[in-house]
DNA sequence: CATCAGATATAATCGCTGTCAACATTACCA
DNA sequence: TGGTAATGTTGACAGCGATTATATCTGATG
């Protein structure tokens, strides 16, 4: 019970006019900010203030506004590339995919900001993320990984190559989770959209599935968040 | 040299006070700014200035920006269901709703920050956007219609009631149109991303067809935009 | 230990934005 | 004709991202 404020400071010696940490502060601080507030709302001179440095400061670490939610989105990758773990170890593939359906979209629910940043129209053209581009494809390999293996199980229907389908595949968790989102209140006046996201990601993927019946079937395994 | 002061000259009856059209004015030259820059770079006061009215006259006609944006969407989804019109005359239910992808596909891709503006999370929450909120439930309504007519004529799988696989059709529509606009880049090195978007549709859309053979073999229909 | 380059923070400023309150002009209807 | 509502203007406020020039600190090198 020592209050929030000690992370690298007291210690009497420490100066004032260099804060020492502050890049990582202001991550931390954007990332709280991007909780209760929209993406638009977020403002680096609002960061500065609140940590007690010069609006200018942030911009020692960060080349501009974009740069900084590009370091956050990033970081969103990281952690969502962990909670992906567990589908990546099931070893069914229609299992698989499924799983990593929603761990997509309850990350979209639990990160709603974050996730926009990560897949949203705001940072781009990738090609100025260069970070942000290498996770995004990280995410699809992902998902081809687990197409080809449910090709070599003889799960997945091979409709198309392995990039085509992945893609699919992409494009239906995307949907689900985004439609969600951004047309949940449209949707939601009195369903259960965890449900629903649920509903239509099993009949999705069950579509590609050479067994489409087996799918509906599967148990409902809670992946980790 | 004779000043941009005469604001009051010219055609003596026409008084310049009042502008007489400002509303409608304002709304065709803020989607021409759509058109070429973000939803974020248009401004008000550029509009205004652009127009040769003060900077405060469209508050006359709007409550706020995102009022102004709302009417702009509005008008947008009154142009997407015209478009629409060509599925919804397809007897053929599982046509039908890949007609619909497709326009919808055709339509985010043509007028993207329109799109962004109508699916997108900036409008937010729906019960602040009347006529919003009610266009986005006419366009889940047509779905609807086109999978219940799917139901009667044994064309579509009746894998749950109405509302739930209407709810997976637009998912899969839309998933396939974000997905193009907001990581078109990530995937799309060497890619033809409108072949892959068509693939994509047909693929889901044959999932939850009673035949899922035959929806990748019909004809190639070029829906109108 | 001295010192100096590079990293880090500051101050002052620019131009832009949305928005508001007070005021001016006009249109229109009783 | 007169008065009210609609429409447009002026001027101002606070906030923002970003740039430039300047101040302060750190740490490695001699």
């Amino acid at each position: 019970m020592t209050g929030e404020l000690n992370m690298t400071t007291d210690t009497s010696t420490t100066t004032n006019y260099h804060h020492g940490n502050l890049r990582q502060e202001l991550l931390e601080l954007a990332e709280k900010h991007l909780i209760n507030s929209g993406i638009a709302e977020l403002s680096l001179r609002a960061l500065a203030r609140e940590i007690g440095v010069s609006q200018t400061a942030p911009y020692r670490h960060f080349k501009d506004k974009n740069a900084l939610l590009a370091a956050l989105a990033t970081e969103g990758f990281r952690r969502f590339f962990i909670i992906c773990e567990e589908s990546e170890n099931e070893p069914r593939a229609d299992l698989s995919l499924l799983l990593f359906g929603l761990s997509y979209v309850k990350f979209a629910k639990l990160h709603t900001e974050m996730f926009h940043l990560m897949f949203g129209p705001v940072l781009q053209p990738r090609s100025d993320y260069p970070e942000l581009f290498a996770a995004g494809r990280e995410a699809i390999y992902k998902v081809r990984a687990g197409v080809e293996r449910g090709f070599k199980t003889d799960v997945i229907r091979q409709l198309d190559d392995v990039a085509s389908m992945a893609h699919t595949v992409w494009a239906a968790v995307h949907g689900v989770a985004t439609l969600m989102l951004d047309h949940g209140d449209t949707y939601g006046y009195h369903r259960d959209l965890d449900l629903q996201a649920e509903k239509s990601l099993r009949m999705m993927i069950a579509g590609l599935c050479t067994d489409p019946t087996e799918i509906s079937q599967l148990p409902q395994a809670k992946p980790a968040v």
